[in-house]
DNA sequence: CTCCAGGCAATTG
DNA sequence: CAATTGCATGGA
């Protein structure tokens, strides 16, 4: 690896589980490393960053610059992945009493962290996750990087590689519908929203409700997010759960709807999912699962549906 | 071929 | 209210 990187170890006592957690449908900028192999790469505020585990319980995190979003390194890992959150408190010893197969299938999956990833970044990735395969999210969201996000050269031993960083708010603000909508899929609609969303966030209106996102209540918030069209109630959820550190925000897709029904029996997820009944749906869920992790819980339930229920293998 | 993938918004009954 | 449809593509 390149001498010019700082290099950092970080003790993790297991708690997280790199792989499983950049992989598990909450970001869709990470990448296996072109070059390296086994690492992970990405781009975060200017900053290239590699990733891996190093040995059991300890992450190899090498990075060109000393900080990040103006944390050290260290802080800034530790806090990205949340690691301050104990897995104990995701899920309540009343929930393990009442649903020991649930817990027994997803305790292995106890060492996924949801992540504290940028907010215009999941907005707009999010945004471009309706209604198609995780695959064609993540193709969307790396075209879109490609074109409109800066270019990134690094000059190793083994060779050039080229990493793209996400578009600022601004060069999407400013893109043409009929140039965006070639990385959304083709969907004209889908890149005129990314684009007046951008333009809302460019104008501070949506970038202020971010700063405020930690103490305003969730229906506020997601109010705010929902008057933006292309973001309705899932999507407002997903990026204040992987976007603001909402943890208590709980959304709910296909899949989610898909478990709560056969693992909890909650009657209403197996009707249409009307915004109604989303609302009723999140209400039943809350009461199992708690209010204030219940998003934190939902993603790991829905990784652990995904993998070990519906044999999926695409992220 | 049909059906379904991390939905949303507009329209119709 | 609830139910239906357009949006787009690709893999099973």
């Amino acid at each position: 690896m390149s001498n010019n990187f700082f290099k950092i170890l970080l003790k993790t006592d297991e708690r997280l589980d790199l792989k499983q957690t950049l992989f598990s449908g909450q970001s869709f900028t990470w990448n296996f490393s072109a070059l390296y192999s086994g690492y992970f790469a990405n781009i975060i505020d200017n900053t290239i960053i590699f990733m891996r585990e190093f040995e059991t319980g300890i992450i190899e995190v090498l990075s060109n610059r000393k900080q990040i979003n103006s944390l050290p390194i260290n802080e800034f890992i530790f806090r990205y992945f949340s690691l301050e959150i104990d897995e104990i408190k995701v899920f309540s010893p009343k929930f393990k009493n009442e649903f020991p197969e649930v817990w027994r299938l997803v305790k292995p999956y106890e060492s996924v962290r949801v992540m504290r990833q940028d907010p215009f970044e999941i907005m707009v990735t999010f945004m471009c996750a309706q209604g198609i395969g995780m695959h064609l999210i993540r193709r969307q969201v790396s075209m879109i990087a490609e074109h409109y996000g800066e270019k990134h050269v690094l000059d190793t031993e083994k060779g050039s590689m080229v990493l793209h960083g996400f578009p600022t708010p601004a060069a999407l603000a400013s893109a043409k519908v009929d140039e965006l909508a070639r990385c959304t899929n083709n969907n004209r609609i889908r890149a005129a929203n990314i684009i007046q969303m951008a333009r809302s966030f460019e104008s501070g209106k949506l970038a202020l409700a971010c700063v405020s996102s930690g103490e305003c209540d969730l229906e506020t918030l997601r109010e705010t997010l929902c008057a933006h069209s292309g973001i309705g109630l899932k999507i407002a959820d997903c990026i204040a759960l992987f976007g603001l550190g909402r943890f208590d925000a709980f959304p709910i897709d296909t899949h989610v709807k898909q478990y709560l029904w056969e693992w909890f029996s909650i009657e209403v997820a197996s009707k249409s999912l009307t915004e109604k009944n989303y609302r009723i749906m999140q209400d039943e869920a809350r009461k199992i699962l708690g209010n204030e992790y219940a998003g934190y819980a939902g993603h790991m339930l829905f990784h652990c549906w995904r993998k070990e229920v519906k044999k999926m293998t695409s992220f």
